[in-house]
DNA sequence: TAACCGTGGTT
DNA sequence: TAACCAAGGTT
């Protein structure tokens, strides 16, 4: 069967299978004449990046509530578009979200750019997302290639060398594919396929629409594909974080540099996360160790924190970190880690 | 180039 | 339960 056949079989599967989500124009709407609109396409691919449909959904709805547009986004407060992202992960996609909100604002007039060079150089948005958004909002036939294209190219031509050494060639074959009429619905079908048929462990390759001309599945291999080079393990890391809470119920926060984990978020005071941390109070004070570990694993390593908690009179001064009221104060704008030290102190500090 | 960067669901 | 996995980007 030609490239050409492959695709367009590709696309009647999706006219009829299409997952119906929130920032999708669906198909027969597209064919319709209507577009989606870019700043929802981009916000999704960037909550997209390694993240699942169903974490994204409800973190979707409330940004595009709060902030409708790309303006409206680029006008927001820094710590407030942090603590809408809380618990989203990988934060170095909200600070770049807001720095390309604003270079859209400001070389752009607003409007994203439609080409994928263009859109390749706004922060966040790498050779995996510029392709989706010109595709996807522009219909430029940029071909899409995320873990999913992958996965379906490397079992249809079953390619056995493994991944990550062999995205270019699996690229190229990709492109092969991409159709100069409907690219976008061509990306979003190749996604939708991988994400609901051919899946990573049990494909279920009797429902799908290119069974027939997968190279995999003829030779049986198609649950074993793509090959990927094993992972490290990861190492467990220690630390220790304090907790502190005033009469007036006001707990101290401080704000994460910039750069590096959970860069931007707020967090509990603490300690460096080692093999053996040395204890860091963000001042004087009774602390006690809570009953509880915390125990959370980032992508490359385990962490084991120890929970100090401590009762602070209404006019200590600590050396680091900042008193939040308890009126404004939600575990929700914390990242998981700092929600589940705040759980265990919370159970610590009311347990007299 | 390979390390860094979260989290929650699935197996 | 531990490993795997998800619409990757940056440095």
């Amino acid at each position: 069967m030609r490239d050409e056949e492959i695709s367009a079989a590709l696309l009647v599967w999706y006219d009829r299978h299409a997952r119906v989500l929130p920032w999708r124009v669906g198909p027969e709407d597209r064919k319709a004449g209507l577009r989606p609109d870019p700043y929802r396409v981009w916000l999704s691919e960037i909550m997209l990046q390694q993240t699942t449909v169903a974490a994204v959904r409800d973190y979707f709805r409330r940004f595009t509530a709060r902030w409708p547009d790309v303006v409206a986004l680029a006008a927001a407060d820094d710590g407030e578009v942090m603590a809408e992202w809380a618990g989203l992960g990988y934060y170095a996609r909200a600070r770049n979200l807001l720095k390309c909100a604003r270079a859209v604002v400001a070389e752009h007039g607003g409007r994203f750019p439609e080409s994928r060079d263009e859109l390749l150089a706004l922060p966040g948005i790498g050779p995996y997302t510029s392709a989706a958004i010109a595709a996807i909002a522009f219909d430029e036939p940029a071909t899409v290639v995320d873990g999913n294209v992958e996965r379906v190219i490397a079992r249809l031509f079953a390619v056995e060398a493994a991944l990550p050494g062999a995205k270019p060639d699996l690229s190229a074959l990709a492109a092969r594919l991409t159709p100069r009429d409907r690219p976008g619905d061509h990306a979003q079908a190749m996604m939708d396929l991988g994400a609901t048929i051919c899946t990573p462990k049990t494909p279920a390759c009797a429902l799908c629409p290119l069974r027939p001309v997968c190279r995999a599945h003829a030779a049986g291999i198609a649950a074993n594909l793509p090959r990927k080079v094993p992972k490290k393990a990861k190492p467990t890391r220690r630390g220790v974080a304090y907790v502190a809470r005033r009469e007036d119920g006001a707990l101290l926060l401080e704000r994460r540099p910039e750069r590096g984990l959970l860069g931007g978020m707020l967090g509990w005071p603490g300690s460096d996360w080692s093999e053996e941390p040395a204890p860091a109070p963000p001042l004087d004070a009774c602390w006690t160790e809570a009953p509880a570990e915390v125990r959370h694993t980032f992508t490359h390593f385990h962490l084991v924190l120890t929970v100090m908690t401590a009762r602070l009179p209404a006019d200590a001064a600590p050396e680091r970190g900042n008193f939040h009221p308890r009126a404004s104060f939600r575990p929700a704008d914390l990242p998981t880690l700092m929600r589940k030290v705040h759980d265990v102190a919370r159970s610590a500090l009311e347990a007299d």
